[in-house]
DNA sequence: AAAAACTATTGATCTATATCAACAAAATTC
DNA sequence: GAATTTTGTTGATATAGATCAATAGTTTTT
């Protein structure tokens, strides 16, 4: 039930037999269907979120209305609110399923034992976060600097096995860049 | 000499007296000029560096030689490329003193180290990196739904206390607005 | 204290990208 | 399988903010 998790945990970090019991037994599944929302804005957020299988996109909704994507996650990725989980204010983003999928959800306390209680999990963790960091810092460096067919160049070269599920105007969302304008970058880039 | 640094560590973590030997036995000052560099692009960055005085900008050179600022960091935060820490790439980044600056440097082993043998900094240091996480978020937020004049008013809340240590033209970099744009931003704000 | 470098302002112009709008193909739902 | 929703394209137009350029005050350097 929870194989796909144990076995992400095991590429990353070495388990005894007792710490699968103990990483099984503060892991629940849950399943969505396409469409259907993990989280809305409003809810606060205390989960650690693990796709097993499917995908899932977290976004937030402007001023105007308009929705900004953050992140897609696919299977053995992470998804959240990390802000509505650190201060425990209602979340300002919505987790919604792209495809049928299953998540498997550990609550902030048990997750927060699993990092003291396993070696070398708390510093995998934070090793992730750093990681992540760095990503973050990229998009950021690229949102004040690269043209909008840069940001697509870079969006396909960094996921590009992700894409084909992905429609395109979601991935105009995720770079920040209107549908249009995407629409356009891409047929450009076919006439080359 | 490290005093600082420690009042830091222990405002955070508990600290016994072999604990904050130990610290100090792997810290180093770097004293800085202003327009001294820390570290300049194409450096390997290998330190942890806490500003312990002074003042301290991170800036990325894209390639029509616009400089982006990444971040500001005065007295009791942190500096460094995390990039190239993490990978052991060559810098993209550039550690600039916007002040006379006191740096307190700790390498990169001795500081996980630190992280292992000491109870709880493991964590704190987690901590730290989810709330980094959270406010780098917000930022690709703000790049892809705020317009300038928001993106303006946003820094000035976060960072009321450096505002007047920092030159506009370098606030406008690091909100990813051109200086002209910010010095209208600013006019037009005081007529209302 | 003169020269050089840095900083901020203001005006004119340009441009990348957004917005508005209409249409059609594809996928999903009932 | 008809109706509805989602998705992608293309054209016309608008606009926020960039760029270019000139000026001047301020700070730093020599």
């Amino acid at each position: 039930m929870f194989d796909n998790f144990i076995n992400y945990l095991q590429s990353k970090i070495t388990l005894t037999r007792e710490d699968i019991a103990m990483v099984e037994s503060v892991c629940r599944l849950k399943k969505l269907r396409r469409r259907q929302y993990l989280l809305q804005e409003g809810d606060v957020w205390h989960y650690n979120a693990f796709v097993s299988k499917g995908l899932v996109r977290t976004y937030r909704v402007d001023d105007k209305g308009v929705e900004h994507i953050f992140q897609f996650s696919p299977e053995n990725w992470w998804a959240g609110d990390r802000h509505s989980y650190l201060y425990g204010d209602p979340a300002k983003f919505n987790i919604e399923a792209l495809e049928d999928s299953e998540i498997i959800l550990i609550a902030k306390g048990d997750f927060e034992n699993l990092l003291e209680a396993i070696p070398g999990y708390n510093t995998f963790q934070r090793n992730l976060l750093e990681r992540s960091f760095v990503v973050l810092q990229h998009r950021i460096h690229m949102g004040n600097s690269y043209t909008a067919e840069e940001k697509y160049n870079e969006f396909i070269k960094a996921y590009p096995n992700i894409i084909n599920r992905i429609p395109q105007h979601m991935i105009a969302s995720f770079v920040g860049v209107s549908p249009e304008t995407l629409s356009r970058i891409r047929n450009n880039a076919t006439k080359k």
